[in-house]
DNA sequence: ATTGAAAAAATCAGAGA
DNA sequence: TCTCTGATTTTTTCAAT
């Protein structure tokens, strides 16, 4: 998955490597900054931009905005097991309908969906973590709260 | 935690929700057209804009990378078992030195901590996952890797 | 990819509700 | 306090090289 093909262009030039650390750090830098730091000049800088919106390794540019401070203090992995036979699209639909579920995913293993819920609090937890559990093709759950984020990475993976 | 104190003013004004909620689909808006879609002009909509900075609801300007694009297809949750009297402070340092590692939490029930990982395949999850069981403080993991990313929300969480 | 100009946006100052 | 208008500065964007 990581070879250079025709489809896809060696895996990141050094040029765009480099434009997008300041961009994770400062998704408003100026093109003139971000030039002045990797030696480009603000055109160029934007013609690669472009090119990475264009190519989606770039998916859009956003705020992080801090839970805690906007009232979502309790986060928790909610394993799912599921009846036999119940479609993904399924599952999607349904946790998708949960603003609390910030992340879910088919797994392997022993549970059938691994939900990344965030809630005020630990009663506004339950309350969620319960009406997941009452859905018709759920057959048990089992929640792991967060005691202390340690580390909280941005971005997708090294670079 | 949700009720309006002096210290935390009120949850949060619906003129800053509506900006933010223009912010998080697009994080270069400019002002003048984040005003238009909030009825408020552009200086006014920057002074909300830093205000929210201060206050560390906007925890930062970023870019949203797509993993897969760059080669970071493979993604797991690993819980990972400890000796007794591991300190929070050493499992942060131990896996913050693992690019892979995404996210790392201390957690309630059967495991310690739990780890995502995102790894470039399956052969370098093993290898990332047999390193982390190979830590001193480490006595087992197991991994739960994902197969489908059926939800994933932009919203408040860092990501 | 760079330079330089034109258009757009950000930023600042002053004044009013 | 919070906002708006208008001026200034910076940045974006486009064209030509």
């Amino acid at each position: 998955m990581a070879s250079p093909t025709p489809e896809n262009p060696g895996l990141l030039d050094p040029l765009d490597a480099a434009i997008l650390a300041v961009l994770v750090e400062d998704g408003r830098a100026s093109y003139a900054r971000i030039g002045a730091r990797v030696n480009l000049s603000a055109p160029a800088v934007k013609r690669r931009v472009d090119r990475l919106l264009e190519r989606g390794v770039i998916d859009a540019f956003t705020v992080r905005l801090d839970p805690a401070t906007l009232g979502w203090g309790t986060e928790a992995f909610v394993e799912v097991h599921c009846t036999e036979q119940t479609s993904p699209a399924r599952m999607r639909d349904t946790f998708e309908s949960y603003p609390e579920v910030i992340a879910a995913s088919s797994v392997t293993g022993d549970a059938d969906a691994v939900l990344e819920v965030r809630a005020h609090d630990m009663r506004h937890l339950e309350q969620v973590v319960e009406r997941i559990a009452a859905e018709p093709f759920v057959l048990r759950t089992r929640s792991t709260v967060v005691l202390n984020p340690l580390v909280r990475r941005p971005g997708p993976g090294p670079r």
